[in-house]
DNA sequence: TTTCTAAATTGTAACCGTTCTCATTATGGG
DNA sequence: CCCATAATGAGAACGGTTACAATTTAGAAA
């Protein structure tokens, strides 16, 4: 456990929602923290591998990190044309995919999904 | 609509299931058809642009394609240690997309699912 | 506390998928 | 057939991520 350690988990835990790893760098280092980029990635890898947190890719390819377990899970409808994107509350898929996961012998369970079409104004 | 334009769209048809733009350039280029890699990846914007190709990411960041419509649509179950895939059909799940797209006014709807966990082996 | 060893850290270089550049080639209307 | 316009594509550039190797650090043992 050591001082890199506790920081990168710390900004985790601050920021909001999903971030990048180069986000989580960026704050760190505002932040006085004087932590190697290559060490958040390391950091980054091991918590997903202990599922402490969930990655997602974003479009543009970036990996974006969340911790497990925290506020609000949702999900986006996002336009393919202008990217706007709405959220989306969906308590029947969250349970099936819990479930669908559990019946099957997984633990540890979370999911992304993401809806994508044209919307009104780009249509 | 040139030789190559044919050439992807009809590469995108065959392959089955989501595969990546270096993939379909390989497959051209062994199937004798001579397209550059650049063009490939122009003509993906291209149809994706006018939403006739999904797009999703790999874990590994790869972009992958499938044309829209296309047959058999399912959704994968992925343990985070091993990397096992396991499909799931999930006819709720569609026709909940489809609605709640349509219902905000958006067409052209498609949309991508992923439950993730740790599976009976790794756990 | 001091010493020691294995593990963690980190700057830099490499990697790889993707996008950009721009000279070349092809298309299709007139 | 000609020409203006757009598409093509080899190679360079780009950006996020990972590999590498030298240095530093944590934590146990003495």
């Amino acid at each position: 456990m050591t001082r890199q350690r506790r920081a990168v988990e710390s900004a985790l835990a601050q920021a909001e929602g999903f971030c990048s790893a180069q986000d989580l760098h960026a704050q760190l280092r505002d932040a006085g923290e004087r932590v190697g980029l290559a060490t958040v990635y390391a950091q980054l890898r091991q918590l997903t591998e202990q599922g402490r947190v969930d990655v997602v890719r974003s479009d543009a390819g970036e990996a974006l990190y969340r911790q497990c377990g925290e506020g609000e899970h949702h999900h986006h409808l996002r336009c393919r044309q202008c990217g706007h994107v709405d959220e989306l509350h969906a308590p029947a898929v969250e349970t099936w995919a819990q479930e669908i996961g559990v019946s099957s012998g997984y633990t540890a369970l979370s999911h992304s999904l993401e809806v994508t079409g044209l919307c009104p104004n780009c249509a």
